[in-house]
Order: C-alpha cells, then sequence, then structure tokens
DNA sequence: AACAGCCCGATTGTTGACAATTTCAACGAC
DNA sequence: GTCGTTGAAATTGTCAACAATCGGGCTGTT
C-alpha cells in the first residue's frame, strides 16, 4: 500500500523512521510537544545519527517543524492548514480520478468494487464504524490514486499529504459524520471510472472532496460561535 | 523568491543544501552520475555529517535517487517523468489560478501585470530569449502560485516541483518554442484574475500547461520517430 | 520593583573514527 | 570459455565525543 516500498527497513534510519512517523501520526506523541533528540535516541535504541536523519525526513513532510539551534516539535495542523490540505486534494485528486478513468485495469477496477461492497456491508450491519470507515475511505481514495499510475502524483498524495489528514483525523478522533452521502458519492465515481468518462470522474471527485471540505468549514464556524457563547 | 526563507543558510547542512541543490539544477553535476560522499564533502568542505543531510533533502525533492549501501545519483529525467509532473503542474497550477482569482491583492496583481509587460517588451526587441524567457515564465507561474495564498500548494509547486522542472529544461536547453502563443495565454489568463473569474482562471491556466504538455509529446514522438528512421 | 546584562546548563550542530555492506576482480571448477 | 566463489578495497551506515548556540535564571543597577 505505502508508495515508498518498505521492505522491512534495510537501515536503523529507516525503521527509526517509519516508527517515528506512526508514532506521530497516532498521536503517541501529541501534537506540538517537543522532540529531544537525545531522548528519542534512547526511546528508539539508537544514536543520534540516523534519528537525525529520520527527524529531517518527518520534516520534509510537514510532521515535524525544527528550529536552528533550539529544537523540533510534532506539527499540529491548524484549521486553515487542514483547508489548504483540501484544495489541493481536490485538485490533486480530482486529476488523479480523471487519469484513473482512463488507465485503471480491469482488475483495479475490480478490487475498487470490491472496497465499495465491503463498505455498503458495513453500513448495513451498523458495527462500530469509526475506525473502519476512517481506514476504509482512505483504502477507497489510495485505490485511485494507484490508479492514475502517475508516481509523481501518487507521491504527493499518499507519500506526503495522507499522513497530514491521517494526523488530523487522529487528532480530532473526526470521522465523517455523512457516510451515507460519502457512500453514494463514492459510487457514482465507481461509476464513472467505469464508463472511462474521465471528465466526470474528476468532476465527482472534485465536488465529493469540496464537500467534505465544506462539511469541515461548516463544522469549524459553528463550533467557535460555541466557544465565543461560553466565553461571554 | 524561494519559499523556504534562507536568511542567509544559519546552518552548514542549508548552505550545502542550496549549493548542491543550485549545483544539480544547473547540470554542474550530471544527470544520472553518481556522487560520493566523500568527495562532495571534500569539494564544499564540510564533513559527512551535514553533507548527508543535504542530500536527504535533496533525495525527497526527488533530485538525488539514493540505494541503500550502494550510494546516491543525481535523477535523470525520463520522458514519462515529465508528462507526470506536467499532470500534476494542471491540476495545482489550475487549483493556484483559480484561488489567485480569489485571493489576489490589488498590489499583486500589479506586479504580474509588470512582469507581462517585461515580457512583451522582450518580445520585442528580439533580444537574445533563451535564459530570459525561461526564467520570465517561472516568474510568471511563481506569482500566481503564491497569489493563492496557499502555502501548501506553494510548497508543492515551488519548493517540490519546479526544481525538477528547472532542472529539465537546464538538462535539453529547452526553451518554450511557442512564446507567442504562451505570452497570449498569459495575457487572458490575467484577464480572469483581474475580473476576479476564479473558474475562468483554473480553466485557462489548465489549458495553458495541459498545451505545453502536448506540444512536448508532439516533439518527443517527431524526435523518437527520427531516431528509429537512422536507425534502420 | 522593574529591567538589563551575564553566566551556566542544556540542546543541537559538527566532526572523525569505527562497523557493516556492496561491488568488483581474481581465481578455480566444470 | 563460462559460471560460481571468495576476498579485498571502497563506500555507506552508525556511533560517540567535541564545539557552537540558545534559553533561563541570577545578579546588580536604577
Amino acid at each position: 500500500m505505502s508508495v515508498t516500498a518498505p521492505e522491512s527497513a534495510r537501515t536503523l534510519a529507516d525503521r527509526v523512521f517509519a516508527r517515528l512517523q506512526d508514532d506521530i501520526v497516532r498521536g503517541e506523541i501529541p501534537p506540538g510537544s517537543k522532540v529531544s533528540e537525545t531522548e528519542l535516541a534512547g526511546r528508539y535504541g539508537v544514536s543520534r545519527g540516523p534519528l537525525r536523519e529520520a527527524i529531517r525526513r518527518l520534516e520534509s513532510r510537514k510532521l515535524l517543524e525544527r528550529v536552528v539551534h533550539v529544537g523540533t516539535r510534532v506539527a499540529s495542523l491548524s484549521f486553515d492548514d487542514l483547508i489548504e490540505i483540501y484544495h489541493v486534494r481536490e485538485a490533486l485528486e480530482g486529476m488523479a480520478a480523471r487519469l484513473a478513468a482512463e488507465q485503471m485495469s480491469a482488475e483495479e477496477v475490480n478490487g475498487l468494487n470490491d472496497v465499495l461492497a465491503q463498505h455498503e456491508q458495513q453500513q448495513d450491519l451498523q458495527q462500530d464504524t469509526a475506525y473502519f470507515q476512517r481506514e476504509g475511505d482512505l483504502d477507497f481514495h489510495y485505490r485511485i490514486i494507484q490508479g492514475s499510475h502517475n508516481g509523481t502524483l501518487s507521491q504527493m498524495l499518499i507519500g506526503e499529504l495522507y499522513h497530514l489528514v491521517r494526523m488530523y483525523r487522529y487528532q480530532f478522533s473526526s470521522v465523517a459524520n455523512r457516510p451515507q452521502k460519502a457512500l453514494n458519492e463514492h459510487r457514482r465515481i465507481v461509476e464513472a471510472i467505469e464508463a472511462r468518462d474521465g471528465e466526470m470522474a474528476e468532476l465527482l471527485m472534485r465536488r465529493h472532496i469540496s464537500s467534505a471540505r465544506k462539511n469541515i468549514e461548516t463544522q469549524y464556524a459553528a463550533h467557535k460561535a460555541e466557544n465565543l457563547k461560553s466565553d461571554n
């Protein structure tokens, strides 16, 4: 699934990088907290060399923020950051959907349908869906991105942006609060891909992500209004 | 102009990073060539520590390719890579143009018009335009990207993709071979931005980049056909 | 009491030595 | 002659010590 082949981590720095990234994305190390090189080196049982390499990689992925000679802290996404990311996702995943409609193989389309069927089952069973919805939604989007057969695009979305999106979702324990709607949108996107209608697939995907963004904006505005009220 | 404030390089690794990136983009170190850590450390007068840090950063920008325990070599863009990049640019810069139309300040729009006027003058003077067209075109696109007021978007385009685009342009000494056409397209994009018509700006920018991509594809097809002919 | 300047502890940046891995060439077997 | 093996050289990965820089607290002055 990962776009950068892990191959079970060939070097110490690779392993530390993977573990640290996971700890950050899952919120194990809370956003905004300072991370000390010596402390982390101890925690992961390596020297500062490989650890610094891991830190630099996570820094370029915007998961860590560093100030020279002062230190590194875990990035904490602001609301504005999240909106920015959704604008970028709208553009990139729209293009991904377009290319996927043109490029996906029959097997890949089948896989996409399988994912969709799985989601429908989850909806029916009404099981606790917080985690699975989260991961399931990612699975759907991942497959379309990979289906674009554009490595640069995949790298930017899966290799860079999605870690931030996942961190945000953990950070706010936020799950899509419009699952039925989203599922319907997913269905129509797959239909467009099956019909090899790239233009339609792009349009639908852009609307899908744009709706999610507007949903977040509305929630945030309500949240802020609520806070203002309780402040007075 | 750079999206990551250099502030005249506060650390050794920063300076080495900047110099090495420049040497790579300008083709000083030829694409595909192997770079030795000890050799580069000597060349830049630092130890291997900061140099490795610079290498890792350039690796995440896709300017260097590393194989564990083997070494690092300068990335050499294939034709397919370039096409991939242009698809991503089409999506991202289209969004940038849309946002710029909505967000740019009056001063920023003025600056954009200045750049345009400068380009028109260059056209008139018929001066040697290879270098200036190259940089001028970049300047135009940079300003619109920055005008989106979306830091994530700017980072992805200016901080990551454009270094590859510039490397390619140096690599093939390629300059837009449709300057008049491109200039007209630039004019219409600015008009849309001035009219605060985000949708139109996005459409025009996407067409602009799509045309450039198709132009490259045509050239490449012709080039390949030529090679095949001479092979027989 | 408020503020400026200085010093000390802690943290990061840098270095050179050591360990692990790969590559390549020489050698020998088939 | 080709292929597989082995060993040494070279290169990268890792480590621990040293240097540079920053933040906070102390002191002294106004």
